[in-house]
DNA sequence: TAACATATGTTAGAGAGACTAACTTTGCAA
DNA sequence: TTGCAAAGTTAGTCTCTCTAACATATGTTA
């Protein structure tokens, strides 16, 4: 299939041409969508190879090794969530309860959806951590929330410390997660509704001023 | 010549011989070990192989697969779990609060000590889940939260549901674990005392009856 | 007590994945 | 047009899991 070579200016690449056009690219969808479903560590570099049709050799002019792959996947998910939890907030209006259980179900919501990305995330592996892309989108999601509880504790008058309550619910939020998804709730309270959960407990750690 | 076949009596046995003597625990023990270090996914068994000193096939004569190795250990480190947690309500009396919150605290203090176990017992593997060890000691491990947590409702006349109060407290110990563990509070809120917000944290969602 | 059966080791090797080296094709710029 | 750098490729190394075929201890039984 090898096609004439239209010179210089045709705009949208065509496949099955030697140059891939934005191999970079590919493979990190490729990535998100493996890790998504198999998780970061089992997720083979060379699915990935496979998926955008180029040898397994081929990722190495675009990323210094798979750590690297898995670091901008990683990013991509916390800019992710953070949209994710921008929606919520909008459909409630800024720093009111609702606005802050919101967030905490979008949260859960997209560890649900994207089980193998959210733990990596959320995982340990300080080579990835390391990235300063990683870092700080990971940063601007939590300061997000921050954000809405702050802007919360001030309408109410609460006087604890802000920072205290929101790491809290993050706390609360990431263990709902994780257990969710690493389906320890089905063993033991088989149909636990999550979100009514964190609609409970919210408030009891805000201080119940509702 | 050989050694006499003590019927009670436990020998220690000397190694450097062709059959090892308890090869499937000196695998798990040191799978345990390295586990401990680089996490479930990242550990290789031909290294426990190496430790327990043996070639890289021999312990297919002992397990079906690496997972199963790895379910032991992941059974086992339940079982400590449970252990941690019925050392640290002694200390307290049972049902008490304070025993509630010790029982985060023991909690998240063996997350600390052995993160690459903790990691592995409360992550997804299916795989590992389906060994019928794992999910026993998985079930005993936060029945015993949930009776702790009985007996302190019970004796204030707490009205609310139990074992939603018991999970709501799981999970917040979780997500404080996880977090911990995975170095997110570090970037977010550098000098977080854990036990300290667990104290705070616990008797907000048992309803505050102190 | 010799001899076999079985459990538990060993070595060799297949198959897969991460990564490197050396080569090839292509696009762009002088 | 040439020529160089960028971005592919193939081939090969190393490691890991697991299998197959072979070796050696152990202990039961003839």
């Amino acid at each position: 299939m090898t096609e004439s070579r239209e010179s210089g200016t045709t705009a949208v690449r065509a496949k099955a041409k030697y140059h891939h056009g934005d191999l970079r690219e590919a493979l990190i969808v490729a990535a998100r969508q493996l890790v998504k479903e198999a998780g970061a560590d089992s997720f083979s570099l060379a699915d990935a190879c496979r998926l955008a049709g180029v040898s397994t050799a081929a990722p190495y002019r675009h990323f210094k090794d798979r750590e690297e792959i898995v670091a901008e996947v990683t990013a991509r998910g916390f800019q992710a969530l953070t949209k994710k939890m921008k929606r919520a907030v909008a459909k409630h209006g800024e720093g009111t309860q609702a606005a802050i259980i919101a967030i905490g179900q979008a949260y859960v919501a997209f560890a649900a959806r994207e089980q193998g990305l959210f733990r990596h995330m959320f995982g340990r592996k300080p080579s990835v951590i390391e990235f300063e892309t990683v870092s700080k989108a990971g940063g601007d999601c939590f300061g997000y929330l921050i954000e809405q509880v702050t802007i919360y504790c001030r309408a109410k008058g609460i006087e604890r410390d802000t920072m205290e309550i929101a790491v809290e619910l993050w706390t609360f939020v990431h263990g709902a997660a994780s257990l969710l998804i690493d389906g320890k709730y089905d063993k033991v309270t088989p149909g636990l509704k999550v979100n009514e959960m964190i609609a409970t407990a919210t408030p009891l750690l805000l201080g119940r001023q509702d």
